[in-house]
DNA sequence: CCCCAGTCCTGCGGGC
DNA sequence: TGCCCGCAGGACTGGG
């Protein structure tokens, strides 16, 4: 499930692309359902069509394509999505393909298992409305301290809830989320108002340690293999998660505690019960 | 404001 | 050996 490390990792494999034009775009047809592309080929064709690709950026865990004009090519992975310049793990579950010239890279195919993601043509009006501010919170990695507490501290919602909501931080996902959380010694099922000043204090600083470490190790490639990097290779920082899918483990922090998982909003949730105090 | 269950989708693994 | 069921969870929706 690819979360801000991951799609960082897509984003910076397919940095090279920028300067290249769009020659053509393709909507492979496998034997599984189509997934959501807006508008359909030919009139995304004439709105980038002979464009070339002025930035590639990220936003929460979407990989952003501008384009002159104010056009925005959003690929959204949710579960299995990937964005590839290699080749994909199969045609089967291939659904979108960029075919470019005037640059090292051939081609951009966007590859999904589940088909729950999408590819979407934005124009500036659009992007706004979908994607602004209104509707997406601050990037977990650009956020700062007071606006972390600022943005969370009056809810009255489990702080791991709360940090799976797009609107108030955007990137973070079910299993940084567990670990951000472990690293800064916070209760999954805390309250929001009930968090000191020195826990969100941890908080921010494990935000950007747990994330910043997870991008260097170019994401998390779990047990179901889906997720890779845009040269279809696996990541690395599963073989550092701390709690994430260790229910039974002794705590790698305390040496002490035995690694509990809960279940939050419908998802699984790890944590250590000596480290992660639900009192103050 | 918050919570819950249901929805999309596919592959995999447990149980029988 | 095969089949069914439940599970994985990102984003969204409808109802309480």
């Amino acid at each position: 499930m690819p979360e801000l490390p991951e799609v960082e990792t897509m984003r910076r494999g397919i940095l090279p692309i920028v300067g290249s034009r769009v020659v053509q775009l393709h909507a492979p047809r496998g034997r599984c359902r189509p997934i959501l592309i807006r508008p359909a080929l030919a009139a995304m064709t004439r709105r980038i069509g002979g464009q070339a690709v002025t930035a590639v950026d990220r936003l929460g865990k979407r990989v952003v394509l501008r384009f002159p004009r104010d056009e925005s090519l959003v690929f959204e992975p949710r579960m299995t999505g990937l964005v590839l310049v290699s080749d994909p793990p199969d045609t089967e579950h291939l659904r979108f393909g960029l075919e470019l010239a005037g640059g090292p890279v051939r081609h951009v195919w966007y590859w999904d298992l589940r088909g729950l993601g999408s590819v979407r043509l934005l124009n500036a009006g659009q992007f706004e409305s979908e994607l602004g501010s209104d509707r997406l919170g601050p990037d977990a990695l650009a956020v700062t301290r007071d606006e972390l507490r600022d943005r969370f501290a009056e809810r009255r919602r489990p702080i791991k809830v709360a940090l799976l909501d797009q609107q108030l931080l955007a990137g973070v996902g079910n299993l940084y989320a567990s670990e951000v959380l472990h690293l800064a010694r916070v209760h999954p099922e805390r309250s929001c108002d009930r968090i000191t000043a020195a826990e969100w204090q941890r908080l921010h600083a494990a935000l950007r340690e747990v994330l910043e470490e997870a991008v260097r190790y170019e994401g998390s490639t779990l047990s179901d293999g889906t997720y890779r990097n845009a040269l279809n290779q696996s990541g690395g920082y599963q073989n550092h998660h701390r709690v994430y899918d260790r229910a039974g483990e002794t705590c790698p922090s305390c040496g002490r505690g035995e690694i509990r998982r809960i279940v939050q909003a419908q998802r699984s949730t790890f944590f250590c019960p000596k480290c992660q105090t639900q009192r103050k």
